[in-house]
DNA sequence: GGCACAGCATTTTAGACAGCATGTC
DNA sequence: CTAAAATGCTGTGCC
């Protein structure tokens, strides 16, 4: 099917003319025969990198020509931008909104296209964002994603609120290939397109001794290493002229591995240097030095332990062609597009707490095989596996490369789930009794699957009871109502959980304690926490000694609670560090974590805390100040004596200090100092900005009535600028 | 007594969404 | 419960 035949809107069909593209791919060409275009729902199940998105873009537009609107769901940040970027420039206004990007609500309502995380969703219907009704054509990428414990109830159900407020809006899912498509695409009321069709041949085999088999064939690799099965097969694609992907199961894995295969491909590359000089310039962690080391000749590793700014070089250098290979943990299976002719599987073991080593699911394994060959660039892609032994070459067959794909399920009825989606849908008016609940739910995946919602009910009645009892729902007579706790819970988009357990401690405490809040923070179920070692014990106890008294959350009593509450406390005392100015390499050696884990931690927090300050205002108002300015300090990395400082615009963690061990603790003491003295500390550029912000200020200030909040002058001002 | 080191025992282990209100070095 | 690599610990041999 030829794209110039299609009814696309003209300055589509010139754009993608002009890029080349002139006929669709088989399973493109059977979403238009079922009516995509034309305002049909559709569930695509296809293998990765046979042209999904550009099929729905083709969607979005006809819809936009239609004077439609339309919300394109992604489930990860790094993958909303990449649509964003890609969706921009083609004669339509595009739009994106995750917890890093946000036009402001009314000003997002005005794309035609807008991108979204699923949970950005779900937290915009819970705020009521009035141009969610206008959507006229919701894709859900990677919809898979349902069967998802963690993430997969959102998924479930921002379709169903979205298609209750939208009866008859279109939807389109888009998937990889999963083993009981029917009755997904059956709960989307939509056409159902399947294929394994792929763009670039995919090769897949198991690589033994010194070759690989494949059902087709073998193919022999060169033994350089003696000792290493996984350098031999890397150095072989890229004596070829390929690039080359490692998946291996933990992060010291793949800095192991990388070391290697930097020792070994010794590229010469100036473009490399270039990466390296860069990198070394902020370095200052073990791992990003060892990084730096490592790209300069032609290899790299990536784990989410590696900053914002080390994630680009290596993805930017491998997207060049520069560097040959990279060894990653799962990050970049699910993350970026990044496909290189061949990807080594090399760890199919992971660890998985409770259960040891467990084989990873094929749907992973396909996952990440889906990554070898680049469109249009390579002759084909190869996806190989490493057997220890000729035994077990056929195991790996049957396991993954052969293995049926994996069904999705429902996992809405998991009672962890409930608490909050049931809050969600009471507070925001989706359910107003039991029976509305029930008739809302009835409308799920995990009802139309097993058609019949017994254990859903049993759940839903447990959630109900738990948010009751807390206080955030209220049944009076026939009614359900969210109270204003619920509300601001719902709001805030926090487990109800972690709402009850912060709000049941602050009542109870009479003292303020940073480290009491802190560590009450961390043992929610909402925040990310470190693991603890068997050397971390020590310390941890001393902590526990020396500051008990600040400690809001007592020492469980049995065993197995207790590495809960030391995880907490341990990534308490990371934040302390954090707050208390010492530098990012130190917290990354004192803890063994990476910039970017810190980073994780420390926006997790800031983002509880903000919603600790808004429940302290209800419930612990004595608390509220301290709460606030605490956030604040978090916020920038500073102890509570650079607060004043930090409210000037332009002023940050760094030049906060400098101006306080100068002697300069206020603004005031700033504008005292003179633009002379306060230029030699922090520049003259800054400084002179930093004055003019003072002057404006002073004459603000004296012509209001009354300024009994900084905050809110700050906040003034910088809306009339 | 002190040290180097082999060899055995123990330890450790992936990822990443959300609020708010705009500006760090 | 499962693996594999790094690190820790112990005992030996040597000066």
């Amino acid at each position: 099917m030829q794209i110039g035949e299609l009814s696309l809107p003209e300055n589509l069909k010139q754009y993608y003319l002009s890029a080349g593209l002139l006929d669709l791919y088989p399973p493109q060409a059977e979403c238009v025969d079922k009516g995509m275009l034309a305002g049909k729902n559709l569930l695509v199940a296809i293998p990765t990198a046979s042209g999904k998105t550009l099929i729905a873009e083709m969607a979005m537009h006809c819809q936009i020509a239609r004077k439609g609107k339309c919300l394109y769901i992604v489930p990860l940040k790094a993958l909303a931008s990449e649509k964003f970027e890609e969706f921009g420039n083609k004669g339509v206004r595009v739009g994106i909104a995750t917890g890093d990007f946000d036009r402001r609500d009314d000003m997002l309502g005005r794309n035609d296209i807008i991108v979204a995380t699923s949970e950005k969703v779900d937290s915009l219907l819970r705020n009521n964002a009035r141009w969610l009704s206008d959507i006229s054509l919701l894709v859900i990428d990677e919809v898979h994603l349902i069967d998802s414990a963690n993430r997969g109830p959102v998924i479930e159900m921002v379709i169903a609120k979205m298609r209750y407020r939208n009866p008859s809006m279109q939807i389109i899912g888009l998937s990889a290939t999963i083993g009981n498509p029917k009755v997904l695409a059956g709960w989307l009321d939509a056409e159902l397109v399947t294929s394994t069709w792929r763009p670039v041949d995919l090769r897949q085999g198991v690589f033994c001794k010194d070759r690989i088999h494949f059902r087709e064939g073998e193919r022999k690799v060169k033994v350089v290493s003696k000792t290493f099965d996984d350098l031999n097969l890397c150095l072989d694609t890229i004596e070829e002229g390929g690039q080359c992907l490692v998946f291996v199961s933990s992060r010291r894995n793949a800095e192991a591995f990388a070391k290697r295969a930097a020792g070994a491909i010794k590229s010469e590359e100036p473009a490399l240097k270039e990466y390296a000089t860069e990198l070394e310039k902020t370095a200052e962690t073990e791992m990003g030095k060892t990084l730096a080391t490592c790209i300069a000749r032609g290899a790299a590793f990536h784990h989410a332990g590696l900053s914002r700014p080390e994630r680009k070089i290596v993805e930017e250098g491998f997207r060049k062609g520069f560097i040959k290979c990279i060894s990653s943990t799962p990050t970049l299976a699910a993350g970026l597009n990044l496909p290189a002719r061949r990807v080594i599987i090399r760890d199919y073991l992971r660890f998985t707490a409770g259960e040891g080593m467990q084989p990873i699911p094929a749907s992973e394994y396909h996952q990440m095989a889906g990554r070898a060959g680049r469109p249009r660039l390579d002759p084909y892609g190869e996806a190989v596996l490493i057997a220890k032994d000729e035994g077990q070459v056929e195991e790996l067959f049957d396991w993954y490369i052969e293995a049926p794909a994996e069904e999705v399920h429902s996992k809405i009825a998991e009672e962890s789930a409930l608490y909050t989606h049931v809050l969600s849908l009471i507070a925001s008016g989706f359910a107003g009794t039991r029976g509305e609940l029930a008739l809302f739910m009835d409308r799920s995946f995990y009802v139309h699957e097993h058609r019949q919602g017994r254990l859903m009910k049993k759940a839903v009645d447990a959630a109900l009871k738990f948010l009751t009892d807390a206080g955030m729902v209220l049944e009076v007579g026939d009614t359900l109502g969210a109270t204003e706790f619920g509300t601001l819970v719902s709001r805030l988009y926090i487990d109800p959980r972690s709402a009850a357990l912060i709000v049941s401690t602050l009542r109870e405490r009479e003292e303020y304690a940073d480290l009491g809040l802190l560590h009450l923070i961390c043992s929610t179920p909402d925040m990310p926490k470190l693991y603890v070692r068997n050397t971390d014990r020590g310390a941890l106890d001393h902590m526990i000694e020396t500051h008990e008294g600040e400690l809001w959350i007592p020492i469980p009593e049995e065993e197995e609670d207790q590495e809960a509450f030391y995880r907490a406390l341990k990534t308490a005392m990371l934040l302390t560090d954090w707050a208390d100015e010492l530098p990012d390499a130190r917290i990354c050696e004192r803890y063994s974590v990476g910039p970017g884990d810190v980073f994780g931690m420390v926006e997790s927090v800031n983002w509880l805390l903000h919603a600790s300050g808004e429940l302290s205002r209800m419930f612990a108002g004595a608390f509220h100040t301290q709460i606030r300015e605490y956030e604040t300090c978090m916020k920038n990395g500073i102890r509570r004596e650079l607060l004043p400082l930090v409210k000037l615009r332009g002023i940050g963690r760094v030049r906060a200090r400098r101006l306080f061990n100068n002697g300069i603790t206020t603004p005031e003491a700033t504008l005292a100092a003179g633009l002379e003295g306060v230029s030699k500390i922090i520049g003259r550029g800054i400084a002179e900005q930093v004055f003019a912000q003072l002057e404006k200020k002073r004459v603000v200030t004296s012509s209001t009535v009354a300024d009994e909040d900084s905050m809110a002058g700050q906040s003034t001002l910088s809306r009339f600028r």
